[in-house]
RNA sequence: GGCGCUAUCGUCUAGGGGUUAGGACGGAAGAUUCUCAAUCUUCAAACCCGGGUUCGAUUCCCGGUAGCGCUACCA
């Protein structure tokens, strides 16, 4: 963390990017999107991804929030080259590069205090005309301005935009985009008290940094000319400038709490798996240049195969809205394909949040149970939840799949006799062997098998929805199985008695 | 208000001066009968509006509309 950037000895070819959150918050989805493309960005070209954390709103900013933005990051799996640099620790070249545009006659001292702008600016906001500053501090002279602030008086730097001609930069998702220079207001450089605002410090660093691609998103669009007004101001060459679409909310209004988690972090406590969001949050607004006509089936895409089809010319131009439904069926997909070793331990972490012991240590169980498990798995939280059944005794019938599947008494009584069925044979417990048993026992009985299975699937599972009984069965073991089976009636009576 | 950006199924999008406008998610229906949150099959679903250019516009141009963004001594 040195206070002034210096260069590796020997500087890797390749693009120079950077992610360049400001600590007020938690990685939001918005912002996740924007460090997975420069990372996407760098990895495919073997550039280099920096971190840079933009602190210098001094109120707003706090480490808490610097650690959650690095947690969100670990995550998602987005590592960085070089930083974190923290901007409040290179002040001094901010003010330096301030004093620069001063001497350069590109920035002047501003002497209007804070209530000064605020009153004219709602005089003009009530007079319909627009809340720009108009320079009253420009007017006075350089050398005035100098002594008024040597003598201690209190001064913001302002630059001081050009008034004729137009601003444009060729942006590598939207092409040219133009402004004309009156719009420009004189924007604030450095604080009174010293502090950079945003775009000079943007600007210092990036030039410092030797950025050479800016991709972040198109809300800074109407920030560009200010900030290549500064290069010039400064001498610097232009990086190029890739401004990503945003991610609205399904209201298509920008994306903000109202519509539910937009840190990323809540996902993971939710239980979507790290991939998976990424491979989402990847398509929203990307779009891999393999995808022709006839391309089905090319959207799960591994972190290998988005690093390689990656590129900027893919982005589209128009806002994103963030599709919950979308990111649940990648997460699906991932964790069907997911080898049980690498579930497990997030499977165990679901599983200490719920406070589940598991009933069974052993590895080869836990491993096939899992795999038995995981085609019907839409959240790592149903291993927890849903699945509970299968790794613990201690588990909370679906009133819903007891009302459905166990509501007849007889079935009821059938079950706890099946379970005696079961105890007295001598066939080995095997899943072929168990449903032969079963479906000659309701033959026996003339019952449909079915209405046995049904139930004893809910006695088993306490839910309605479960893989195939034997298969269950196994699971869990003869012991076990014949326990709930012994137990079906106490069970029905547990999810059946009214809630108070 | 001013300035900027954008506009293809509900959503993410492909495409592109002549196409049955393609795919994915979601939805619906059917199959399976051992449940469905699994699997398989099928279906519905879109070029914002108005002008222009053109033999022909969803595609190019202009205007409108709408959405979003910026308009701070926030970033």
């Amino acid at each position: 963390m040195s206070p002034s950037f210096s260069p590796p000895s020997t500087p890797p070819a390749g693009p120079r990017v950077r992610f360049a959150p400001s600590p007020t918050g938690y990685l939001h989805v918005g912002g996740a999107r924007t460090a997975l493309f420069n990372w996407l960005f760098a990895r495919h070209h073997g550039g280099t991804l920096i971190l840079r954390i933009e602190d210098t709103d001094l109120e707003r900013s706090t480490a808490e929030m610097v650690e959650g933005i690095l947690q969100g990051m670990r995550w998602l799996g987005l590592d960085w080259d070089e930083g974190p640099y923290h901007q409040t620790q290179r002040m001094e070249m901010y003010r330096e590069s301030a004093a620069k545009l001063l001497t350069s006659g590109h920035a002047y001292y501003c002497f209007c205090t804070k209530q000064e702008l605020e009153q004219r600016r709602s005089a003009a906001a009530a007079e319909g005309r627009p809340p720009r500053y108009e320079g009253t501090c420009r007017k006075i002279s350089r050398e005035d301005g100098a002594r008024r602030r040597a003598a201690g008086e209190v001064a913001a730097v302002r630059f001081a935009a050009l008034e004729a001609g137009s601003t444009a930069f060729d942006d590598a998702v939207f092409g040219r985009v133009e402004f004309a220079n009156s719009e420009l207001e004189d924007f604030v450089l450095l604080r009174s008290d010293g502090v950079p605002t945003y775009h000079l410090s943007v600007v210092t660093d990036d030039v410092d940094m030797r950025i050479s691609h800016i991709i972040r998103g198109a809300d800074h669009i109407s920030n560009t000319p200010k900030q290549v007004l500064l290069y010039q101001a400064l001498g610097a060459p232009l990086p190029v400038f890739a401004h990503l679409p945003l991610i609205l909310g399904p209201d298509k209004t920008r994306l903000s709490k109202r519509h539910g988690a937009t840190r990323v972090i809540a996902y993971r406590d939710e239980g979507i798996v790290p991939e998976a969001f990424r491979n989402f949050l990847a398509l929203l607004g990307w779009t891999p240049p393999e995808s022709g006509p006839d391309n089905a089936c090319t959207e799960i895409l591994g972190d290998q195969q988005l690093i390689r089809l990656f590129d900027l010319n893919g982005i589209s131009h128009s806002n994103a809205v963030f599709d919950r439904a979308k990111l649940d069926w990648f997460n699906t997909e991932y964790i069907r394909a997911y080898p049980a070793e690498k579930l497990l331990p997030l499977i165990q972490e679901e599983w200490r949040k719920a406070g589940l012991e598991p009933a069974h240590t052993d590895r080869d169980w836990l491993f096939a149970t899992i795999n038995l498990l995981k085609p019907r798995a839409r959240s790592l939280k149903d291993f927890a939840t849903s699945f509970r059944a299968f790794f613990t005794d201690t588990f909370q019938p679906d009133p819903a799949a007891v009302e459905k599947f166990l509501a007849d008494e007889r079935v009821r009584r059938m079950l706890v006799e099946l379970g005696e069925r079961y105890a007295g044979s001598h066939e080995t417990f095997t899943e072929s062997g168990t449903e032969r048993l079963l479906r000659d026992f309701a033959a026996e009985k003339e019952m449909k098998a079915g209405a046995l299975i049904n139930g004893a699937r809910v006695v088993l599972t306490g839910q309605g929805v479960a893989p195939s009984l034997f298969a269950v069965m196994m699971a869990l073991g003869k012991e076990r199985t014949l326990a709930r089976l012994k137990a079906t009636q106490e069970l029905a009576a547990r999810a059946m008695t009214p809630e108070v």
